[in-house]
DNA sequence: TAGTGAGAGGTTTTT
DNA sequence: CCTCTCACTA
């Protein structure tokens, strides 16, 4: 008998792969990105190469032969998502550009369009951005008479907050109003009414907000058994990036998602956990493995990104947390200049300093767009900017009031809103009330004619309204509607109407209408790339900032610019030099955390992840406050807590060891 | 009922 | 400093 053994070609190492994944990463990464059945838990330190570990993670999944398709990766914004898939498209090839991505939030758009009905929606909802949202509030107190003076009921972003809060903490009102408002615990259920307005009026114009996308995502996933093994058998392997920054929600969504497999790789950092007043749960992190039994957890400690100074202050800004997994990043990388300590200035020579230092670093070689200045809050750059400006010195500016909520913005994008949606009652109200001679009275009135008939334009022109001093204004809206019905045009043909029609309203409406113009012009730069309105208007409502950004054109993007940016928006980014601003107790941290330990906390790990994005040169700025606009807080607390460089930097030990401090003179006049 | 002006109160971070 | 609210006027 003669025998015959067929080689296998499985098995580790005997594999033919096109990279060399244990020359590439280290052997945590490699253990990481090589391990695709089962639940991990993967704590990353700041810089110690998640994304590349994701990245390599992609990339051998599908040279294994997993269909991209099947493969979720979702990310803390929609640009991450993108970024690694690119970046394993470079390594690898175009398959891996097929992975499904983006945030919770987009996720949960795509498969709700897809799956509306099952749930009762309309798949041709519209997604309400917080403005709108505080808008509804407000109708709702109006209508509800809870808007006396006397009553000292909560404003609409206090209602927002509340019912928000609860929400993506899955909890109840309740406990949200006893445990942060409990000055308000006598307007409970008034709250609750409010609340239950605010559901009744979402559903029945088919407006859905950032909330309401997770909690109907969740919805679907539990409403039959079907559905759900569906779609787990769609996403067969998980990935949630950030994972400290989800909330009680996210982690039950990602539950119900892994439910037929249990593939999911969790990846986060306790320290660097930011966004706990959106509902975000850093201790998701430490739950992790009870909701996946069998969770392997994988440790990354080695830092790729900061010098071994960069890095001995921050572990020992961290050091001082209250709660943390213990951890200790450790580098390789070289470096003896210490992070640099500046005190001493007042506003204006803090700005001067960096714009110089700027200047100098950009002439030792260092591309401005390496540079970052960071800082707590998006006006505490207010003073830099009018710097930079003198000095020419080019940059983009993340953070702060983002393309979308800007009211000529989102003036212009209620008129196509009521096309995707014509009972979108909040997009019809606000573009009523465009009209001279038009307030909340008479919007009233027409808007109740327009949504009776299911949100049907030609009620602009009813008999009824013929008689109206404005009623040439409510044709040419209804010939403005009328014009773009063709389906068949363009989107930005529609765009072109709309601003047509926009343009003498918007005029008289702004007194800065120039400045503002550049904006509407950039929104029909931006609708040129877009086939759907509906895709359109969700990115518009969906997409991290930078691509919509006030006042940033999509080409500023690859120039050499400096970047300014709020702490949370450089999340995840790293430059070679990096200023940090007002550093001062009220400034950073902020005065309204100053009551609660938690508060601080969080403000400290935001301190954190600001620090840990610097690879070469550190530069912490601790001025002297001397404007007027500090008038008001320093009374709050005591008054020259102001002028008090922050304790983050306090606290620390042996800081002067860690820092060399930088002195600043001034030149003489005459020299 | 719409538009305006005075006055008061709050001032972060984002999907 | 900016937004919101209220009261007043046309």
């Amino acid at each position: 008998m003669k025998k015959y053994v067929l080689k296998r070609n499985k098995g580790e190492g005997e594999k033919l792969y096109s990279i060399d994944y244990r020359a590439e990463l280290n052997p945590q990464q490699y253990k990481a990105a090589t391990a695709t059945e089962g639940a991990y838990l993967v704590v990353a330190g700041a810089g110690t190469g998640k994304t590349r570990t994701l990245v390599f993670r992609v990339a051998y999944m599908v040279e294994n032969k997993i269909p991209p398709g099947s493969i979720l990766l979702l990310t803390f914004t929609r640009k991450a998502a993108q970024e690694m898939m690119r970046r394993a498209s470079s390594i690898l090839d175009e398959r891996c550009k097929n992975v499904a991505g983006g945030t919770f939030h987009s996720f949960a758009n795509l498969l709700l369009r897809k799956y509306a009905l099952n749930i009762g929606l309309l798949p041709n909802f519209t997604i309400v951005d917080r403005t709108d949202a505080e808008e509804i509030l407000q109708i709702i107190r109006t209508n509800l008479n809870l808007n006396k003076k006397e009553r000292r009921f909560p404003n609409k972003s206090t209602l927002i907050n509340i019912i928000s809060l609860a929400i993506n903490k899955s909890t109840s009102i309740k406990k949200i109003v006893s445990d942060c408002y409990p000055h308000y615990l006598g307007d409970y259920t008034e709250i609750m009414t409010v609340e239950e307005y605010y559901r009744r009026f979402k559903q029945e114009k088919q407006l859905l907000d950032y909330d309401d996308l997770l909690v109907y995502l969740k919805q679907l996933l539990e409403s039959g058994e079907d559905v759900r093994k569906k779609i787990s058998d769609k996403y067969r392997y998980i990935m949630v990036d950030e994972y400290q920054d989800t909330n009680r929600l996210q982690a039950e969504i990602t539950v119900l998602l892994a439910s037929g497999h249990h593939n999911v790789m969790a990846v986060g950092d306790d320290s660097q956990s930011i966004y706990s007043f959106r509902g975000a749960n850093f201790k998701n992190i430490i739950d992790f493995p009870s909701f996946f039994p069998g969770t392997v957890i994988i440790n990354l400690e080695q830092n790729y990104r900061s010098t071994r100074p960069i890095l001995d202050m921050t572990n020992a800004i961290i050091e001082q947390a209250r709660e943390k997994y213990p951890k200790k990043l450790f580098s390789n990388i070289e470096g003896d200049q210490k992070p640099v300590f500046i005190d001493g200035v007042d506003e204006k020579d803090q700005a001067a300093f960096v714009a110089q230092r700027i200047l100098e670093t950009r002439d030792e070689g260092v591309p401005l767009s390496h540079i970052a200045v960071l800082f707590r809050a998006s006006w505490h750059a207010n003073e830099l900017e009018l710097e930079l400006r003198n000095a020419n010195i080019p940059y983009v500016k993340y953070g702060g009031i983002k393309f979308a909520e800007a009211a000529h913005v989102k003036d212009t994008l209620a008129y196509l809103r009521v096309i995707h949606n014509p009972i979108d009652e909040i997009a019809w109200l606000r573009l009523l009330l465009l009209i001279d001679g038009i307030g909340p009275a008479s919007a009233g009135t027409i808007l109740k004619a327009v949504i009776a008939n299911g949100g049907d334009y030609h009620q602009l022109i009813s008999p009824a309204f013929e008689k109206r001093k404005n009623s040439s204004e409510l044709k040419r809206l209804h010939h403005l509607f009328s014009s773009m019905k063709n389906k068949q045009e363009p989107l930005s043909a529609k765009m072109e109407s709309v601003l047509d029609y926009y343009t003498p309203i918007f005029e008289k409406k702004y007194d800065d209408f120039h400045r503002r113009k550049m904006d509407l012009e950039s929104l029909l730069h931006i609708s040129e790339r877009y086939l759907k309105l509906e895709h359109f208007l969700s990115d518009i409502a969906l997409e991290p900032p930078d691509k919509f950004q006030a006042g940033i054109e999509p080409t500023d993007l690859e120039d050499e610019k400096l970047v300014l940016s709020t702490v949370h928006s450089a999340k995840g980014l790293e430059w070679h030099t990096v200023f940090i601003l007002h550093l001062v107790e009220g400034y950073f941290p902020s005065t309204q955390s100053l009551d609660e330990p938690e508060d601080i906390e969080e403000e400290r790990r935001l301190f954190y992840v600001a620090a840990t994005r610097a690879q070469k040169n550190l530069y912490l700025i601790a001025p002297e406050i001397t404007s007027r606009g500090s008038y008001w807080a320093s009374y709050r607390s005591s008054p020259f807590a102001f002028s008090e460089p922050s304790r983050f930097l306090n606290e620390i030990p042996n800081f002067r060891e860690l820092t060399e401090v930088g002195v600043i003179t001034f030149e003489d006049p005459l020299s």
